[in-house]
DNA sequence: TTGTTTCCGGAACGAAACGCTCCGCTACCG
DNA sequence: CGGTAGCGGAGCGTTTCGTTCCGGAAACAA
C-alpha cells in the first residue's frame, strides 16, 4: 500500500528519504525488540517498505547494523551535550538516563557485539563515556548525586532499562518504565542506609561484551 | 514413567540424573542469554551432554522451555514464600528480589510468549503474583517500603534487571548486577521528592506479553 | 497523450542452520 | 562374558534467511 498523503516532499526523491528514515526507524525497533537475530524482512515489514529498497540504501544487514549503532551513539552523545548545558546538573543528569532510556540506546549497544567494530564506531563510543564523566561529577560535586556511583554505573544501569527495546512515548510501555526510573533515579539522589556493594563496573569489563558474545557466528 | 528416584550415587542412573540438572541448568543460561531463539545443540554443549541424551528426556524443544518456565516460576514461589517467612518484611522483600534477579528469573518469562502456555503454568504464575502481594502489602504496612508501588511494580522491576540472564555468584556481572539493584532498593524504600509518574501497570498489560509476543512471524 | 526514466515491492534462489532421528559404541550389570 | 541401558554426535529433511532480480507503477519530459 501506498503512503495516502504524501504531504511533505514532492517527487520520488523526497519518497526515498522518507523510507530511507522508515527503515532507520523499524530497524531499531525491531532490533532492539528481538536482538541481532531479527529478519531484514521483518524490518522491512516493519517499515513498509520492500527489501528491494533496504537494500538498495545498505549493502547488507550488518551494514545497517552498523548505521544504527553509530547512530544511536551519536543520539546519545546530543543528549549528552544537552544534559551539560542544562543549568541544574541534577535535572540534566536524570535527563540524559530517561532519553537514553527511551531512545533504546541500552538495546542497541549489545548489538554491536554482532558486527565488526569500526574504530570509529570506538571512538564514538569514547566519546560519548568522556561526555557522561563529567555529567556525573558535576552532579557529585553539586551534591545532587550519590557519590559512590561512577559514570560507568550509570551507562550500565541505561543498558539495563533500555534493554526492552524503545518505547515510543504515550505507550503504556514507555509510562511503566518511566514509573520504575523514577524509582532507580529517587535511589541515585543520596545514598542509603548502606554504601553500596562491590566494587564499581571496571571500564575493562564493559568493553568486553562487544567482543565476546559473538559466538553464534560461524567458525570458519 | 517416572524420574530416576536414585538422584546421587554411582552407576548409569547417577549418571542420567546428573545430566538431566546439567541440562536445565545450560538451557536456563543459554535461553536467558540468547532467547528463544538458541539452538538445541547450544544448549547440549553447555551442558557437556549429546543432543541425544538432551531429546531422550524432553521430547522436543518446546517442552523443554516449557520445563524451564515452570521451573523457575517454582523456584520464584519457594523464594517468596522464604520471603514471607523471614522476621523483617522489607529484609524479606529485598531478599525475594535479590533472589528472582539473580536467578534470571525475568530473563525466562519473556520466553513464555514463544511456548504455548498451559493452564497449569497461568495458575503457577497466578500463585505467584499472590505470594508477591503479600510480600508487598506487608512491607508497606511496616512502613518500610513506599506507598505508591505495587506488586506488579516489582515484578516489573525483576524482569528488567534479570533481563541480562542469570549471572553466577562471584562473577564481576553478579557483582554489578547486585550493585544496580542496590540502587533501585535504596529508591524504594520511602518516596523520593516527587510521587511516581503515571499509574500502576496494568495486570492486563502485564499478562499481554505472554500472548504477543510470539509471531516474528508474517501477515496481520 | 506517449515515451522514458526512476525506483518500488516482493517472488524466487541458493546456502546455511535448524530440530530431530538414528545408530555405533562405551561402560556397567549379572 | 554376553546382555543392555544410555551415551555422543553424524546425518537427514525441512525451514528460514540474506540477497538478487525483475515486472510494473509513478513521476517526469516532450
Amino acid at each position: 500500500m501506498a503512503y495516502p498523503a504524501q504531504r511533505s516532499g514532492r517527487g520520488r526523491q523526497a519518497e526515498a528519504a522518507r523510507n530511507d528514515r522508515r527503515v532507520l526507524d523499524a530497524a531499531r525497533e525491531v532490533f532492539s525488540a528481538q536482538g541481532a537475530s531479527a529478519t531484514v524482512s521483518a524490518i522491512a515489514g516493519r517499515a513498509g517498505v520492500g527489501v528491494g529498497s533496504l537494500y538498495r540504501r545498505y549493502g547488507s544487514k550488518a551494514d545497517l547494523l552498523r548505521h544504527l549503532c553509530t547512530q544511536a551513539m551519536e543520539q546519545s552523545i546530543e543528549a549528552a551535550e544537552a544534559a551539560l548545558a542544562a543549568p541544574d546538573p541534577w535535572a540534566g543528569l536524570a535527563g540524559f538516563v530517561r532519553t537514553c532510556v527511551a531512545q533504546g540506546t541500552g538495546a542497541l549497544a549489545p548489538l554491536a557485539g554482532s558486527i565488526e567494530t569500526t574504530p570509529e564506531m570506538w571512538e564514538i563510543s569514547r566519546r560519548g563515556r568522556a561526555l557522561a564523566d563529567r555529567l556525573v561529577t558535576r552532579a557529585q560535586r553539586d551534591g545532587a548525586l550519590r557519590p559512590d556511583v561512577t559514570a560507568l554505573d550509570i551507562a550500565w544501569l541505561i543498558e539495563t532499562f533500555g534493554r526492552q527495546g524503545p518505547a515510543a512515548p504515550g505507550t503504556p510501555q514507555h509510562a511503566v518504565r518511566q514509573r520504575l526510573l523514577a524509582i532507580t533515579l529517587d535511589g541515585l539522589r543520596r545514598s542509603g542506609p548502606d554504601p553500596l556493594p562491590g566494587t564499581p563496573p571496571s571500564a575493562r569489563l564493559y568493553e568486553e561484551r562487544w567482543a565476546r558474545p559473538a559466538p553464534p557466528a560461524r567458525s570458519s
